[in-house]
RNA sequence: GCCCCCGUAGCUCAGUGGAUAGAGCAGCGGUUUCCUAAACCGCGUGCGCAUGUUCGAUUCAUGCCGGGGGCACCA
């Protein structure tokens, strides 16, 4: 999308006769937009910054928008931009603000827990990063697909099984088996656990706002094992079969058919799943792996490799684990121990809209440390909420103008709020732009906060209502919502209309 | 031993080359006859250490120190 701050950045441009970015400068003292244009070239056109930057301004000055070009320290270029460029850009603030066109076919694979467990908070980091990430490519413009993988004939499936049905004889689980209350329920039903259990998580997933498109099961892929091992690159090694990915990219080689039995281990399914997703015509299969998986990054692509296909269609994203501290004390995720946190008993606690700020929150490298009780207790006062009332007091107020006009010119200079709110307006396409190419969702929440933070202060300093600005003022208020309302719905977050 | 991630304010963390490094929490003080006070305003000698690259480094490179995770014919 063509934005008011792209079309000044080409007049720029043009009346320099060089590509020039304007940027906004943290100090306010910087002007409006700025540019280190004079900086970047002096060198290579052989003057002295500074002197450069004189000349750049002189041509700047003349350009429409610009009311003034300041040099600055060793040779900034800082722009002051006139009202008509601000009234504008505002104006400009719609329902597709920030969206794009790239229009490729992306597949998010995330969480694929294996169905043995209600899903835990390191599950529910897993889908709140990768639907985040999800919902960034939908918004610029790609067609996005979610899908969950699951192992349900393996060995780990057989002692699930085996857990619940020893339950249900009135037995104990096995020791080697799964333990739990859950195990408890399960026994309590009839028929295969395993779809019990599938049906448990799709609910928390949709309580949780993500959508899964599509199911993807081990045991049918398994079964198109002949069609695959023999385009792939192996060896017979102490009674197994192994690829030899090692020499496409991966670390190690490794194993595809066990020695003892020759069953297909896990890494033979992914050779058919990746196959299978790339076959589909996905041009890019997102994995989402949490960094105890970090061993394996690149095994995907180097299958792709060997079985023929681009690996950059291949992208493996790596996030840190979680810890929850309960009254000071880690508690640590392993389904085994009777100690975990599951997703559903941590919404229950602070929430959805609080559980999705939290892991989105933090960059996918960032360990995330969230003290359950504290999260629970302090929830009032989560950076959610903040973000959350400011929607809810503009919904307040456009109820309030009923049918107002809303847009128009200011019938006066703007004052520095309504510039200051219009600049963070401007900066969300860039800040969505870069959260998605990064895939760092975290980018969202901390840009919302800002939002909010300059959409306060201008309601604490600008009337609204009454006053003679009043249409061009909602047209802000308006636009502020639009963004905000976006920006939760990127985290998975709700844009409430009353609080 | 090898691989990955992290080290920024008392705490939890944003900030992937720019000009005076930010937010929330915690602490102290102020603001409301007015559209939602879940708000606003004020108060802070912080980028683990060292070299290097650069006009400019919290940001990039290398080394070191410290913390976490991983090195299965489990998934």
């Amino acid at each position: 999308m063509n934005t008011a701050v792209d079309r000044l950045e080409a007049r720029v441009s043009d009346a320099v006769g060089a590509p020039v970015e304007l940027e906004r400068p943290g100090d306010p003292e910087h002007g409006d937009l700025a540019t280190n244009i004079a900086l970047r070239r002096a060198k290579e056109l052989g003057k002295q910054p500074r002197e450069l930057a004189a000349e750049l301004a002189e041509r700047m000055a003349g350009v429409e928008g610009v009311e003034s070009v300041d040099i600055a320290g060793p040779g900034f270029l800082n722009l002051r931009l006139a009202d008509s460029f601000f009234v504008e850009a505002a104006a400009e603030v719609d329902e597709r603000y920030g969206s794009g066109s790239d229009g490729e076919r992306v597949q998010v694979e995330l969480v694929s827990a294996n169905p043995t467990g209600p899903l835990t908070v390191a599950s529910a980091r897993n889908g709140a990063y990768g639907d985040a990430v999800a919902r960034l490519f939908a918004l610029a413009g790609d067609n996005v697909e979610r899908e969950y993988y699951y192992n349900d004939s393996g060995a780990q499936m057989d002692r699930f099984r085996a857990s619940v049905d020893a339950v249900r004889r009135g037995e104990a689980p096995p020791e080697d088996g799964y333990h739990g209350a859950y195990i408890e329920q399960l026994a309590a039903l009839k028929g295969d656990p395993v779809p019990l259990m599938l049906t448990e998580i799709e609910t928390s997933l949709e309580r949780f706002r993500i959508h899964v498109d599509n199911w993807a099961k081990q045991s049918q892929l398994e079964l198109r094992l002949g069609e695959y091992l023999p385009r792939l690159d192996t060896y017979e090694k102490d009674g197994a079969l192994w690829a030899a990915s090692s020499k496409y990219g991966d670390d190690d080689d490794r194993v595809l058919l066990r020695s003892e039995d020759r069953s297909p281990t896990y890494r033979a399914a992914d050779v058919v799943y990746l196959a299978d997703k790339l076959d589909r015509g996905f041009d890019r299969a997102i994995y989402v792996l949490g960094a105890d998986h970090h061993g394996t990054r690149n095994w995907y692509a180097a299958v792709a490799r060997m079985l023929g296909y681009d690996p950059d269609r291949v992208e493996v994203l790596l996030y840190q684990l979680v810890h929850l501290t309960r009254g000071g004390e880690q508690t640590k995720m392993s389904k085994r121990r009777g100690d975990v946190v599951f997703l559903d008993d941590f919404i229950d606690e602070v929430g959805v809209d609080a559980a999705r700020w939290y892991l989105v929150n933090r960059g996918p490298d960032q360990t995330i440390e969230i003290d359950v009780d504290l999260a629970a207790e302090k929830s009032q006062k989560n950076p959610v909420y903040y973000v959350q009332y400011a929607h809810a007091r503009i919904a307040a107020i456009l109820r309030n103008a009923g049918d107002a006009q809303v847009g128009g010119d200011p019938p006066g200079p703007l004052v520095g709020e309504e510039k200051d709110l219009i600049k963070r307006l401007l900066e969300f396409p860039p800040t969505v732009r870069e959260a998605a190419a990064r895939r760092g969702p975290q980018l969202v929440p901390a840009y919302a906060i800002r939002l909010a933070d300059d959409y306060h202060r201008f309601y604490h300093e600008c009337r609204v209502l009454g006053d003679d600005a009043q249409a061009f003022r909602l047209s802000l208020c308006r636009a502020t919502q639009v963004v905000i309302a976006r920006c939760l719905d990127l985290v998975g977050v709700e844009a409430p209309e009353r609080m």
